[in-house]
DNA sequence: TATTGTTATACTCTATAACTATA
DNA sequence: TATAGTTATAGAGTATAACAATA
């Protein structure tokens, strides 16, 4: 995109394009990775943001994670089901589910996350400390250009870190 | 991903994450940006591979694309329809459906073409030129490691340069 | 018998809106 | 009247496999 000599052919070197194609790699890698513990990257954010607010409803996680109310039954179900997470009942009132984690969630996460250092590890394999950071920076740099809040995640349906 | 010193919350730094989620970003940004063309990025991917081989069977293209030949079909009925591409009759083998670019899809792709170098040059606002060089060369570095053919892209389904 | 393009079918994922029980 | 969670329904997108015409 950025030298425009090509009438339109040969994949050009351009910062868009290579994003946008590596970011789709790295998802799908990573959910490759996680394939042993039968989660996939949306499950790992789900995990992660309930260790960051447990006993937060239902639709408040949700709501954070950028999943609609009706999503969210199922989404939830699944992860019961498999006795990673825990409903409780607010006693104060009566309609609101708290959202926790299981002492099996909680280990599920922690593997989770020696993957996600181990596939972090992998990726940069070939950069230098220093070279990693400044990558760090200038990535940093784009996302701002982008209106990005820096570092926000979601566990969104349109693949983010998923590659389905 | 790189410092876990955190149980399991904070947006933490790491290449991986901040790859997929601004991939994703800068895959969303450039479909809104095509919108007015009333075109998508798998279009304009499958437009640009007409250009490099002008006159290849409809299979030979979606092979490129890595579209499976069922979903070619209404693919490329759609953009018959708008006129941008032209199924040719191929005289040796009657099976075979040559595609074509019209001189509209030449002038749509055209089009496309400044929007993406508009968009890249968003992208990029903040960086100096040799700062755009070592971001490329660094991206290129890490798809290597993912053993990414560098340079390489499709319009798949599953978004990759689409946001949907 | 193999191949190009096509069609038919079924499946996954998702959003929308209606519904319930509480408040 | 509003809200948390649920359910029902319908829509988009896709893959799989069967099919017709041609080789």
């Amino acid at each position: 995109m950025a030298e425009l000599d090509l009438p339109a052919s040969e994949p050009f070197r351009s910062v868009g394009f290579t994003l946008s194609s590596l970011g789709y790699a790295v998802a799908r890698g990573f959910t490759g990775a996680l394939v042993p513990l039968e989660i996939e990257p949306r499950d790992f954010a789900l995990l992660r943001a309930l260790v960051a607010s447990q006993g937060d409803s239902q639709q408040a996680i949700g709501e954070r994670l950028g999943i609609p109310a009706s999503r969210m039954v199922g989404f939830i179900d699944a992860h019961e089901a498999r006795g990673l997470i825990e409903r409780r009942q607010d006693p104060a009132d009566r309609r609101v589910h708290a959202l926790h984690l299981t002492d099996a969630g909680q280990e599920l996460l922690a593997r989770a996350f020696t993957i996600a250092v181990a596939y972090e590890q992998e990726l940069c394999g070939d950069l230098s400390s220093p070279e990693r950071e400044q990558l760090l920076e200038l990535l940093q740099r784009v996302s701002l250009q982008l209106g990005l809040a820096p570092g926000l995640h979601a566990a969104q349906g349109s693949d983010e870190m998923a590659g389905e």
